[in-house]
DNA sequence: GATCGTATGATATAACATATCAACCCCATC
DNA sequence: GATGGGGTTGATATGTTATATCATACGATC
């Protein structure tokens, strides 16, 4: 996946390859992708948009893996925190890691009309941020870089 | 107000002169800055920190300038529209805006222990996100650029 | 088989945000 | 001075996101 994702592609492979992905680099770490934790993350490689928790939590509870939001959220949290979702600030929600593969300081692009986000990979050290975070003395440990618009496909409608 | 501004200043000036500016900026643009409007760029103005919306509502309960959510909702959202406060999302808060001289693109750089908010300038056409963006063809509407972790002062401690 | 760490289950509540409708005020115009 | 429109405010209710807390299950290890 590049960062111009906003094109059309064999999504089926995004869930296959991101599920496979994520079941080694757990199998290698020691990390528990339990029941629950591995739907969660096919939930989220099912769309490339951001879903809330209780969104999230729906789709659970019609599968039998838990009814109550906090089954949702530690389902979140732990891949969040392992790196195969992120959070999406900007809409109190989450999507699955487009690039598992790499370390990143992921950018994304939210599309307000379609939906659809996009992860891309960015170059931190020459970001404004940190720019920014150097010259004050700033020690940064998460960095939130999201921007929100039109994508290439909607921006000519609207 | 220097992006450095983790640093000691005379805070009084920072809400004189943060109002002052406010009121002459609303009578060039024939902009109401009501009581409950301008009390709420006061309370924001009173810390550098961000403050949610409740927190904020209590304040002006306390002073009989309101007591529902939507009254502090409608002051924020009047200040943000207008560039006298920004929302930090990564905290679902709020905070005074330190720029209100220039159009800008804000990089906010969030202490995790002392919860001190500073926003910074940044150049955005330099930035990770617009190049990013522009690399995939996408129309950037709002960006946002929020780093979270230890200022100066307490990266030592921590 | 006791203990420990990790994961789940379950209930309740905190925190953040908006929809809706009625009332009000200013002020521009007739 | 009456009329009407735009913006603002008041009030109620509700929707949405997130966490605190306590209890339970289960496998690993000693």
């Amino acid at each position: 996946m590049t960062s111009q994702a906003f094109e059309a592609h064999d999504h089926r492979s995004c869930i296959a390859a991101g599920v496979a992905s994520a079941v080694q680099i757990c199998a290698e770490r020691n990390l528990q992708l339990t029941a629950a934790r591995q739907r969660v993350l096919e939930i989220l490689l099912s769309e490339h948009r951001a879903m809330g928790a209780y969104e999230i939590l729906e789709h659970l509870r019609a599968e039998g893996l838990g009814s109550q939001p906090p089954v949702a959220y530690r389902a979140l949290e732990f891949l969040t925190k392992n790196g195969f979702a992120h959070r999406i600030e900007r809409l109190n929600a989450f999507i699955a890691c487009s690039h598992l593969d790499n370390a990143h300081a992921p950018v994304f692009l939210i599309c307000r009309a379609c939906e659809r986000v996009v992860e891309a990979e960015a170059n931190a050290a020459q970001g404004e941020i940190d720019r920014v975070a150097r010259r004050a003395g700033f020690v940064v440990e998460r960095a939130v870089r999201e921007a929100e618009g039109l994508c290439p496909a909607c921006a000519p409608t609207a």
